[in-house]
DNA sequence: CACAAAGTGGAAGCGTTTTTCAACTTGAGA
DNA sequence: TCTCAAGTTGAAAAACGCTTCCACTTTGTG
């Protein structure tokens, strides 16, 4: 199992390669082509090929520690003497990180799946935002319907509104995260599952007035 | 400038090609082939780019109604007695309409740009969506610093979460809707621009306490 | 029926990105 | 210095989707 070192040359290009993926996953995301991170990195795609079969390895070398990061965040926030704050600490400093960094967000939004580091990381980051979320809960900051699946669902929101504003209205998400954390700590409970049985009852009649106009409810064309 | 009437068999298969798109658009988004429609369709590409040679002429002649659908929504919404209840409604319509099909959704998130039918409804609604949030914001429903972009957020947001759940809990949308909704109620004012001098300052603490290894008193264990 | 115009199908050409490969280069140990 | 395994390269092939084109078929009218 010895790892013979790289010989010198191939090892600059691997560095090479690297700083290339770096700079444009953190502009482009991910998907960036592989041929654009080889003709940045001044190397030939074999070369990239041959050091990262896998787009998931080159992913997975550049972003470790920024996921470490991450879950560090979150580590510090669950020491925050108030629940609530540290939550909302947390939530900010781990957008910045991702609004400077499109690849940090698209990876640490998509579901992870392999067993390698970056899915770890990610699930260590999961489980620590669930503690803050149960923190909050506990201390009576947060109502007790709200749960850890409720903290994914903000990150999939704000990053959405991340991703639609990045070039427009780089800022934009602060007034998302905002939204949608007053809305966790205000939010109805979610109605219990009648669903079921909601047919089976008359559809709840429109809850604006049965049209002044006298028209009956417009048609809405059947998906 | 008469359009004389296509040949039978032309129409017939100008049905049938509306027909397989609109089930795939629904199912799949805008982008599915062309070449997937035609063979839906049974029949060749040529047909399909005869009569609609952009994307963009097939996309109008199938959501043209549905979008008025939806403005047809946001105008009842304006006749409900109480502006919040209205606003409410309008969107858990225009979300149940656009959970059932992947294109509508897809097509009232993207900005819209030509002058055809479709961006005019679009605009449309965003302007009896606008005169929702006022008529709220008006009745003291909601917050005065909520403006009519914060809808366009909430759109993307909860349309975010609609595409990453429709496969595996096509129901989470609403608990994304609710947090949205009570947010814009309770979210405070977005803080004035203060960006600029916010450098000058000492960068704000952070909020947990500064000891990032930090064994010091302030560790409050929460069992 | 005959025939011109309308309509059709699907292969070909193009552009994009992924992945492989065989010929060529180079570092470093003997 | 010599040698060869490690390393490199860029072209080529495969996969995919868009768009065009033209030989062929169908319609409906005279």
């Amino acid at each position: 199992m010895t790892e013979r070192p790289l010989r010198r040359d191939a090892e600059r290009n691997r560095q090479r390669l690297l700083e290339a993926a770096r700079e444009l996953m953190a502009r482009d995301g991910l998907g960036v082509p592989y041929e654009a991170i080889a003709r940045a990195a001044g190397s030939g795609m074999g070369t990239l090929y041959r050091r990262f079969p896998q787009r998931q390895d080159l992913v997975d070398a550049l972003f470790a520690e920024h996921v470490e990061a991450v879950a560090a965040l979150a580590r510090q926030a669950l020491r925050a003497d108030d629940p609530w704050t540290g939550l909302t600490w947390f939530m900010e400093r781990q957008f910045e990180l991702e609004a400077d960094d499109r690849g940090l967000s698209e990876l640490l939004r998509g579901a992870r799946q392999g067993t390698d580091r970056l899915a770890q990381g990610c699930a260590r980051i999961a489980e620590l935002a669930a503690q803050l979320i149960e923190r909050a809960v506990r201390a009576g900051r947060l109502p007790s319907h709200v749960v850890p699946g409720d903290l994914e669902t903000v990150h999939l929101m704000v990053g959405a509104v991340m991703d639609a504003s990045r070039q427009h209205d780089p800022a934009r998400w602060r007034r998302a995260l905002a939204v949608s954390l007053a809305g966790l700590r205000h939010a109805e409970p979610t109605r219990p599952r009648e669903e079921e049985e909601a047919d089976t009852h008359p559809r709840k009649a429109p809850v604006p007035p049965a049209s002044p106009n006298g028209e009956h409810a417009h048609h809405v064309p059947a998906p």
